[in-house]
RNA sequence: GUCCCCGUAGCUCAGCAGGAUAGAGCGCGAGAUUCCUAAUCUCGAGGUCGGAGGUUCGAAUCCUCCCGGGGACGCCA
């Protein structure tokens, strides 16, 4: 629809001016849509605004488009002419949601990394925050032809991986009372240890397979046992254990990821959020490309030694400080594997990553841009959005989420309550990068004055009326559709819900260009409202024959935008509820 | 101390690449069903857009300062 404006600007004008917009007014008495091209034409030739708008409004006005183009003030308003209107709502009739698509992607590849939680427990409402944002964005890219990979980057290196392990084998070596063990590491894992339930599972499942085996020591017995025995998931870290040189430790901490892993799969793909690769931290190690990124960066001199570690001069760039690559002691640190696996993107050709972040990875954006653009990488390859942290309270309070404490509301939990169309909504009618409180009462008790079920109710009551008009009529309403006299379509409310339907186009297009999928959901609101307010003040079937066929295609035009946002969200779109 | 997010109706929040008389849901009050799903709809009350300056023809929106809430700042990941 707003493209049909600046269509009919750029016929008069050649190309619009900068700065200038088409938008929808907030009082709809107005007009449809309305721009500020005159203000911005009478600044550049110090002219009235008013003039300016009359003049070109006048010739506005000849575009059939438009039943009324109106300058008021400097604004130029606009109304879609009935005869325009009818044509374009047919067009979403005959092509369904391919009308509302827009190649403006041209195949760009794209790839949207979001969740990446570590495998070191369940993922909790924060992370399905991420999960269900990244899935929409992708769903929205894809459709307007972006070519977009979905990823997920395992860190399943690094202390915490090793700390999971000492976890699982504490609780392991619990169950067995095995104390003189237990006090070796006993200061760790209470220092630093997992302390969440799902532990304590994870060793008993252990436990379970290789008995005491792993507490006597005997490291490739109880590794043959656990290769050999039948469990409910792939044993992908569990094959590459050597027993030879292995702790028991670590032989418990690839069971836990091979475990961990094969939950938040299950949570994910439960969630309706899935990934087109999952690509893990160890493996970049074992490539060898953390060393190859730091051979380039010290390369470019971008890089010095102190203290026995290797650091980064981030901070002539604009940081607080520089930042450590490789530790005193050796090993690396996450920002140095982090920069190696954002190169290895750049490397597969993708030419432009979106990441969603956790909240508290926020300090991280500028290093890492740093880093990047020290290797050479163009700065706007890599957009960083970051979602922020979900709060959530039950029975009025607020619960702490920490993974370590074991206080956490993993995101199965709250989807196994209210579903996961109701999580999904809800996530996705805050901005993402604002707090969101999650209040486990009040989707519990209330879920039936949840959003969700509003806008599925619109979609499903449709249906409704297209199943009773089957039974009543015997005669399909597709094939009454085709022919249908949309012009019978006169009321207020009638356009009123056609132009809706048509501006879910421009509505997609804002939801891409500002990364905003919770845009769609507001739409969605407000078109399943202006539904069943028309719903409950006009009757579709049994009005008289020709009105009856155009309200029913008025109808489909709606289904087809109900369904088509509930499916950008993720959303299912039920034939009744 | 530095940085990030937030402050809009009783509550939860939209709106913020500046634009016309500031919106929605919930809650509260009053109503609507012989008929396609009442998980619905209609009407009403409810606001100095945290405060003060500034830029502008025009500021909830941009800038500065202040107040209040949340969070991040490691040779952790």
């Amino acid at each position: 629809m707003k493209e049909t404006v600046e269509q009919a600007l750029r016929d008069i004008l050649g190309n619009l001016p900068e700065g200038s917009r088409v938008e929808r007014p907030r009082d709809p008495r107005h007009g449809d849509l309305s721009t500020n091209t005159a203000f911005i034409l009478a600044k550049k030739e110090k002219r009235n605004p008013s003039l300016v708008a009359e003049t070109l409004a006048e010739k506005l006005s000849e575009n059939p488009a438009f039943e009324q183009v109106s300058p008021a003030g400097g604004f130029i308003n606009f109304r879609f002419s009935k005869d325009f209107l009818i044509s374009s709502f047919r067009k979403v009739l005959n092509e369904g949601e391919d009308y509302f698509k827009k190649d403006i992607g041209k195949g760009m590849k794209i790839q949207l990394e979001y969740v990446s939680a570590n495998p070191t427990g369940p993922l909790h409402l924060g992370h399905g925050r991420g999960a269900v944002v990244g899935d929409a964005l992708s769903r929205i890219l894809s459709f307007l032809g972006y070519d977009v990979s979905r990823e997920y980057y395992i860190n399943d290196a690094g202390r915490q991986v090793y700390l999971l392990g000492t976890s699982v084998f504490y609780r392991y070596l619990e169950l067995f009372g095995r104390k003189d063990l237990m006090e070796r590491i006993r200061d760790t894992f209470e220092k630093e240890g997992y302390r969440g339930e799902y532990i304590k599972e994870i060793a008993r499942l252990l436990s379970a397979i290789v008995g005491t085996k792993l507490a006597d020591g005997s490291l490739e017995e109880s590794h043959r046992l656990l290769m050999e025995s039948d469990l409910p998931f792939e044993k992908n870290y569990l094959k590459s254990f050597k027993p030879k040189s292995g702790t028991p430790e670590e032989l418990c901490s690839l069971f836990g990821l091979d475990f961990m892993m094969r939950e938040i799969k299950r949570d994910l793909s439960d969630l309706g959020v899935e990934f087109d690769s999952w690509v893990s931290e160890r493996e970049f190690h074992m490539k060898g490309e953390v060393e190859e990124v730091l051979r380039r960066l010290e390369e470019g001199a971008h890089t010095y030694e102190s203290d026995g570690a290797l650091w980064l001069k981030t901070q002539e760039r604009g940081d607080d400080k520089d930042r450590v690559l490789k530790k005193s002691e050796g090993s690396f640190t996450y920002f140095a594997s982090d920069i190696a696996y954002h190169l290895d993107k750049f490397n597969r050709g993708y030419e432009k990553v979106i990441d969603l972040w956790g909240s508290d990875h926020h300090g991280y954006i500028m290093r890492l841009r740093i880093a990047l653009s020290m290797l050479g990488i163009p700065d706007d390859w890599l957009e960083v959005y970051l979602i922020q942290m979900v709060r959530l309270f039950k029975n009025g309070k607020e619960i702490k989420m920490s993974k370590r404490a074991g206080t956490f509301v993993p995101v199965r939990e709250v989807m196994e309550e209210v579903g996961a169309d109701a999580v999904r909504f809800i996530f996705l009618t805050r901005r993402s990068d604002t707090h969101l409180d999650f209040d486990i009462n009040l989707v519990k008790e209330k879920s039936s004055d949840n959003p969700v079920f509003y806008v599925q109710y619109a979609h499903a009551r449709i249906a409704g009326v297209f199943r009773e008009f089957k039974k009543r009529f015997s005669e399909d309403p597709e094939e009454v559709i085709k022919n249908a006299d949309l012009s019978r379509l006169s009321s207020e409310a009638e356009t009123g819900l056609m132009k809706k339907v048509l501006f879910l186009k421009d509505e997609i297009l804002t939801a891409c260009r500002g990364r905003d999928p919770h845009l769609i959901t507001f739409y969605l609101i407000d078109l399943a409202g202006s539904f069943h307010n028309y719903y409950n003040h006009n009757r579709i079937i049994g009005s008289e024959q020709s009105l009856m066929e155009a309200r029913l295609a008025l109808l489909k035009g709606i289904r087809t935008a109900l369904a088509l946002g509930l499916k950008l969200i993720g959303v299912s779109a039920p034939e009744r509820m």
